[in-house]
DNA sequence: TTGTAGGCGTTATCAT
DNA sequence: ATGATAACGCCTACAA
């Protein structure tokens, strides 16, 4: 900046006006200043402007796992708002620790984010939540339940809708003996837990539902369907609450050369493309990750320029997808 | 700081060498420094210590799509290692925008990272070189043949072996008329088409590949098969180059409710979790993304560490996975 | 061993 | 309309 005031003969304040668009400019002094920009190439030092000016133009997104491809999309669907908007991410995988997702937000903290999305990996550890609080601006929380946090927007996903259907359709199919395979305690499994249990109780039927909850991946639901599966009476139905479970139970499902759904019905949880390629197609509970990611980037840019505007909270929807996987019970 | 350094009754100089381990502090200062810095719960401001010393410990990660798996297990495993060395990732997304690179590119070296990890969605867009030029630290580009850039470390995929087997093994099985159906014209692409023309020259044959390239979409995937098996003489096996197209190809196949592998033969490159989920499983060109990731990380940082090691290539291997999805042409 | 002071690249304030 | 200057939070010579 110093060399481009010398090269135009004007002060340093003077280049930093034209730069930042300031009204009392004389346009002959503009053109000289911009001249002497172009001909040296300047771009002014983002690091000293956020120094200086207190907003980093970034925000950090503290992800439990970026290979999952439901969160990848979510990272789209931000990132690209947010860039649009002129702001940078900050990512990090938090790979399913709780204290990892403390120590990423104290991180951005340190780099001194103007805002954060995060998808907690867990919703209680006494670390990440005293992290958040020493965060300075709005915060967005993605599908997740933490009474605490009174002062971040949050985006849900309404999975107990979705669920309620899907269960909802295989009672109707006649199977009265469903295994629930699902995931850790987070929010999202809860409502979908909630969401079996409504379809059951509309039915006026209070057995039938076997859940195995456990962890988010393909190990789990391969165990766990094996579980269900040797029990003495085995369900007629299975819901993977996941893509990573979905996983895991197919492969239980193949290896027993078990046919869907002539031996068994499917569904799963997280419409993601596998579940339309297979054949049968399995029918899933949908739901749209890249305009959760957009919306949450809405959410946190309207608090990023009115600090005073209220957190708020979005629900999406998500649907039941039926498919060739259920069938009635043999 | 200065909260910190009064509170310990020392000097703000003081508190910075207790931070960053300076050897020459008293036990008795140190203790009370640290004592202040507990209480008041302060952690040095990043942005003012990227100011200061010239180094900000982010990299920035410029990618041509977040939400191809294969890309984010790329961007889990570098994030995995960079995060162990106390650096943070700045991540952009540029949908496969040769312009959005080169922005996106100018944008981090605004920010003063340390170094960049590149997956470009071209390899000769001028705008993105010369934005790649104007980077200070060193530079990673991944899977990309980018002659000008002779200062970047690069890490490769050896597709051309992968694919010289798998259209090998489609030879072997008595094929002679074969459809590729590619993606853009990249590294990648162009090595996967040397390595299926090497496996015809093998054999002495010269005629009998079709190649079809295009966008790294599943429409392109979907389109080019319905071209190819629409032809007069449609090619008895498929090989779909990349994830995205292998998605539109089967979607092409199904549609025609064509049988795999009775009536075509069907193999893809990149070998994500589908291919082995299907019945019957997928043949696929393999390898180990997450790896690639860590090792473009780990160029990066040792490069990082002294600045004046020369740029490395690492070339990592695939290999041809042969499944089920494959027979002998009718 | 510890304190003082200058500067990293900006911009807002004040004076001209 | 433009220029000089202080300050953002930190680190490092240099002095004590």
């Amino acid at each position: 900046m110093r060399e481009v005031a010398e090269r135009a003969q004007v002060a340093m304040s003077s280049v930093s006006r034209v730069m930042s668009g300031h009204p009392d400019v004389s346009p002959v002094m503009k053109r000289r200043v911009l001249e002497a920009v172009e001909a040296l190439g300047y771009r002014p030092d983002l690091l000293a402007q956020g120094l200086r000016g207190g907003a980093t133009r970034s925000v950090g997104f503290v992800i439990s796992d970026i290979s999952n491809p439901l969160l990848a999309q979510v990272v789209k669907g931000a990132e690209n708002r947010l860039r649009e908007e002129g702001y940078s991410i900050l990512l990090s995988n938090s790979e399913g620790e709780p204290l990892l997702d403390a120590e990423n937000v104290r991180v951005f903290t340190q780099r001194r984010v103007d805002g954060l999305i995060v998808s907690l990996a867990s919703e209680t550890e006494p670390a990440t939540l005293s992290a958040l609080d020493d965060v300075e601006g709005p915060c967005v929380l993605l599908d997740r339940d933490v009474p605490e946090m009174t002062n971040a927007s949050v985006v849900l996903a309404d999975h107990q809708t979705g669920m309620r259907e899907a269960i909802g359709y295989l009672l109707s199919l006649g199977h009265r003996n469903i295994g629930l395979i699902a995931g850790p305690v987070l929010r999202p499994n809860r409502a979908r837990i909630d969401g079996a249990r409504a379809a059951f109780g509309q039915r006026g039927l209070s057995e039938g539902l076997e859940i195995v909850s456990g962890a988010f991946s393909a190990e789990h639901g391969e165990r766990a369907c094996d579980d269900l599966l040797s029990r003495p009476e085995p369900p007629t139905a299975i819901m993977a609450g996941g893509n990573q479970i979905f996983t895991g139970v197919l492969r239980s499902l193949l290896r027993r050369g078990l046919r869907i759904p002539e031996d068994i019905s499917l569904l799963t949880c997280d419409d993601i493309e596998l579940t339309t390629l297979m054949r049968p197609p399995i029918g899933a509970v949908s739901r749209d990750s890249v305009e959760a990611g957009r919306v949450a980037a809405d959410l946190l840019l309207r608090r990023l320029r009115s600090p005073e505007s209220p957190p708020e909270t979005v629900t999406l929807k998500t649907w039941f997808a039926a498919r060739e996987s259920c069938a009635p019970p043999r």
